[in-house]
DNA sequence: TTCTATGCAAATTATTTGCAGCACT
DNA sequence: AGTGCTGCAAATAATTTGCATAGAA
């Protein structure tokens, strides 16, 4: 089933490249998992794959589209499958919590700003750091 | 001069303390500079100091609410006089140029989507990736 | 003098790379 | 057989920390 998304991004189909694709797919869309991260999980599920696997193969995924790879002021890298959407991030400074989402009037005005400093936007980053309220 | 800046942040006027902050006053501010940045050109104004010693007087600036650290996509870390001002970057893909800006409506529906979501906003962090029009 | 700050080197953390062996074509 | 992929260990890069000494109050 992700043989073809492998293939599609012009990946050999090895047991570790599956292993991480599905491992991600299986941790749901709002997870935003530290190359330690998978590599922990991997281990868990008693699958054997090495630490600088995992970073090869996320920085292919990466290079293939098929992953996006953040880094949240932490000064460390987390990856998230790329579906075909756009969004932010909103994370939670207590708990650690992920939450995405996506505000048009903020993307059209991002494309303004760049514009009006005659530039094309390319990409974007914004995370907004917050809190429950009391 | 600068000395009752330090002093108001309860830190103690030494001279590797001066010269970090009055390099980071000269440098403009539009400077982005890493730990590395200001220790080599402390070096070339013939100055004495340890990378370590940089990095930790950033960091207590940092803490002091003197500067503002960001990571810019990059995983390195990059520092910047926080003026009584908040504002947003625009990072040019090509030259690495640093604009800064501010927009009123982006800043509010910030805090509307968190609010949206049960959150108070603590901070956030936008950054444009442009490229110059063609 | 007393306590904090600094320099330097060693330690950590995050990530990358070299290389010998295995896998697939 | 040939080329790509993997694991492991060694190599880097960014940043932090331990410790003996220099410096500020």
């Amino acid at each position: 089933m992700d043989d073809l998304e492998l293939k599609k991004a012009g990946l050999k189909v090895t047991a570790p490249r599956l292993k991480i694709l599905s491992l991600l797919e299986s941790a749901g869309p709002d997870a935003h998992l530290s190359a330690e991260d998978v590599f922990k999980m991997l281990l868990e599920q008693g699958e054997e794959v090495g630490l600088a696997t995992v970073y090869r193969v996320l920085t292919q995924f990466e290079q293939a589209g098929l992953v996006n790879r953040h880094h949240f002021d932490s000064g460390l890298s987390v990856f998230e499958l790329s579906g075909d959407d756009h969004h932010d991030h909103m994370v939670c400074t207590e708990t650690g919590q992920v939450i995405e989402f996506i505000d048009e009037d903020i993307e059209r005005l991002q494309h303004e700003i760049a514009e009006k400093h005659g530039f094309d936007l390319v990409d974007h980053s914004l995370v907004l750091y917050v809190k429950p309220k009391k």
